[in-house]
DNA sequence: CGATCGTATCCGCTAATGCGAATATACTGG
DNA sequence: CCAGTATATTCGCATTAGCGGATACGATCG
């Protein structure tokens, strides 16, 4: 866990756009919703219904939504005749928000009154 | 204003509301400015200035990126009489943003063809 | 004290994006 | 085959948010 000090030489911004690839990476997470699927999935295996049911939202936009975090890499899908299964395969998914869960936990109060970026779901 | 005990009761209203905040987070790096801005002041610390001239836009703007990334606990600042020098001090950011961008590098050509999500800069 | 520099905030504009509803596609069962 | 189910795609709409430019604020210098 200590070699991130280390790899400060890789983090410069020098790669060209590969900060615009890495913004879209993070924006995929930058939506209440994809998170909350994202979250479900880490919990097991789903099939589209299953997510449309656990988020209450159209069936299109949850299609969507999932769709959209399966090309980002973060969850994978499993055809099984008409049902569509996604799953997250890669364990570093789960590092990433627990980790990002740590971070955002320990200034949820500044993070909450931040008016810069829209709640969008923050419930005051 | 009262105490730290008091404020918890109103900035944490309930656990559910923990996705909209950790959206929020990741929301903050989803943009290619801020992330372009991040990365900058891993390198080490900087002035409003610096980071003007580094991601080349309007002083305004990067201002205000900067106290986004700021509220959002990413980033500090540290007033020097005119001059507002920000860092990053948290190590577990430079942490957060290795891991993503393995995990990113790794899906590299899926993400750039993801179109769900605006490139936002994303080109050759 | 008045001029200037560094920074923060405000304002209109425009592009990006999440939403539901409608529709298309794919597969299964009778 | 045709009906039905599960999923994917398209469309118009409303909101979000990044952008530059103007301006306000605070500190320093002459």
């Amino acid at each position: 866990m200590g070699s991130a000090t280390e790899q400060a030489a890789t983090l410069l911004p020098d790669s060209g756009d590969q900060v615009g690839v890495l913004a879209k990476f993070f924006r995929a997470l930058g939506d209440p919703t994809r998170l909350r699927l994202l979250e479900f999935l880490l919990d097991g295996e789903h099939s589209v219904s299953d997510c449309v049911a656990h988020v209450g939202l159209s069936q299109g936009r949850v299609s969507t939504h999932l769709a959209c975090l399966a090309d980002c890499g973060y969850v994978r899908a499993r055809r099984h005749g008409r049902w569509n299964y996604y799953c997250v395969t890669d364990p570093r998914v789960a590092e990433l928000v627990t980790l990002a869960r740590a971070l955002a936990t320990d200034n949820c109060a500044a993070l909450s009154g931040c008016e810069r970026i829209d709640a969008a779901g923050d419930s005051a």
